[in-house]
DNA sequence: ATGAAAGCGCTAACAA
DNA sequence: TTGTTAGCGCTTTCAT
């Protein structure tokens, strides 16, 4: 096996710096500074330290420049959980969007946890990235206020609180586009995995559904809705609780595909089966929701990633910040397609 | 709508540099630098020197610091893809092992794709990073390589590369269990979605497959494998191509969970059932497998992660690298639990 | 256009 | 223990 270390030590190890190609072209440093940040070819003298600079291997020390220009052109990312793929995909749609600005996102996971939050938080603003896009915000806003009071810029994405802008989805449609659909099907006995209620995003669905059934004449009483995380085991325990206290419910909405799949698996264990005894709508399209034929509401994950960063930007270059909420899409499949309950509906109402 | 600057200019613009708790204290800068890495109260000079920066909210700056002392206390993660849940959760790990050293994780998506390698570990390069965790490596080393050449301290996650030391699963083991346990159930018509010949992953676990089989007396020919990515999509497309080539297949190993979840919804799609008509494996266990009954094999990712950051920990104090290989476990579900084939056959062999 | 010199915030060698 | 001094690699005035 091979020590990774013992190339180190057969290199040559001094780093090469801006002093190293200026003694190679024989000019002073500030001159390689200069030319090094024009393009490779203006003139023939910027040229030669350009051939320099590539033969030698030179990498820029953006720590330092940084130091002198007060900008280290990274800006930090915080999210919940990265395993959560909308998450990922969110912060995937950031990393691409800020490198095309010349940024670098550096990302951290904080888990819903108010403490981690501050911490990780704390620790961007110790590498001095140039601004935030947190995509965990809380209803309660205490760590925004807290983030917002270190005077850093930062750009709510995927998340909202109180009545600062932010770039989202309008969960409130969502939730409606799923209301009506379980109301068409002309359920009347209908459960809510709600996901948890300091996050605007679940909480909106949830308000946009149970206002949509209750526009059509359909009520989802409090004992109807159940809490949950955003993974499948926390949808499977929520869908077990919900189905013991209230039997006989006839179409779920769960606001979070996972869950939903969880939820899917605690049927299954029932003998029920997702589509043919119970409809289940879940939200967001996660890449395994049309492999698994759930019904859900498409969310554009990456759009908001995108837009969230060029907000950043904006207000980088001293620009105000937009609110912005993109429209979600309905995804009809098999999981919301069974039959209709045992009691149908003579009409909508 | 409120500008998210506004507090930056109601704020005192000075940021608090260590020099301007030395004015407070009274004392010389160096002076604050000494006590401030000091535990928070060794004497009374430093307490009070703690005090102040406490009460000024002084973020000290890590890059100005790694300037002087060469360290940046940072790390840099090269992966394919957050948005593979894998690969999240050895991030995860990796962030929280990072952290309890005092290293913060830098992480960046390459996608699998040379050029993106490069230019991410170049601009982890430009960042000047401590050192490197590649969990995208593939069995062509030329990115492994080129990263050697740069003398920088680096450890293989996940895959392999040449005989290089890394730490990974025993992929070879984990499609041993997936072939024996589908030997077992007696099927003699055997497919395979393979993954990607570049990954020592994808492709350790296929070898080990086909090998168990063939020990068994099933032989898996070329045209029953099926190459894909890594994502329920390219599982569907490829469960088609292998349906459409293949017919008669009674059992599906796919070398990837995602894939195996494509892969069930491809057999829904012609009126099959993984588990009543075709027997399904996936790998990794990841969090849905187990509400979607999927067959599969668990692997410890976080572990794997956590052992990668010791390692890297350890190199970068002179210490040298170990190859770890870790175990996987079959864990048993309703995909593979449905009736033996048609011909069922006599013995295991 | 290029050179000289200063300085970003911090740490470390040395001196007192 | 504390102050002094120098310097990490870079950019940016200012002068030439």
């Amino acid at each position: 096996m091979q020590d990774v270390r013992e190339v180190e030590s057969s290199d040559k190890r001094r780093p090469v710096t801006i002093r190293t190609i200026a003694e190679r072209a024989g000019v002073h440093p500030s001159t390689v500074s200069r030319a090094l940040r024009r393009s490779p070819a203006s003139d023939d003298a910027s040229e030669r330290i350009w051939a320099i600079a590539r033969e030698l291997g030179y990498q820029p020390d953006v720590a330092a420049a940084s130091l002198r220009t007060g900008s280290t052109r990274a800006i930090g990312v915080l999210v919940h959980n990265l395993t959560d793929v909308v998450q990922a995909l969110i912060f995937e749609a950031i990393e691409r969007t800020a490198l095309e600005f010349g940024y670098q996102a550096i990302v951290a996971n904080t888990y819903d946890e108010l403490s981690e939050q501050r911490r990780r938080a704390e620790l961007m603003l110790s590498r001095r990235v140039d601004g935030l896009i947190l995509a965990d915000a809380h209803l309660d806003c205490a760590y925004v206020d807290w983030v917002q009071e270190r005077g850093i810029p930062f750009v709510l994405v995927s998340r909202r609180c109180g009545e600062r802008p932010a770039v989202t989805l309008d969960e409130q449609l969502g939730g409606r586009l799923a209301g009506a659909h379980v109301a068409d099907l002309g359920h009347t006995r209908v459960g809510v995995l709600s996901g948890m209620a300091f996050s605007s995003a679940t909480s909106g669905r949830t308000e946009g559904f149970v206002a949509a059934l209750r526009e059509r004449g359909v009520d989802v009483p409090a004992e109807q809705r159940e809490p949950c995380g955003l993974d499948a085991a926390s949808g499977r325990e929520a869908m077990d609780r919900l189905l013991d206290r209230v039997p006989g419910i006839t179409a779920v909405f769960a606001v979070n595909d996972f869950t939903a799949l969880g939820a899917a698996g605690a049927l299954n264990a029932r003998g029920l089966r997702a589509g043919a005894d119970v409809a289940l709508v879940g939200y967001n399209d996660i890449p395994i929701a049309a492999a698994t034929q759930l019904t859900t509401v498409r969310s554009p994950h990456q759009s908001m990633g995108s837009i969230a960063t060029h907000q950043l930007v904006d207000a980088l270059a001293g620009r105000s910040i937009q609110d912005v909420r993109l429209a979600p899409e309905l995804m009809i499949r098999e999981s919301s397609a069974g039959p209709r309950p045992v009691a149908v509906q003579t009409s909508g109402r």
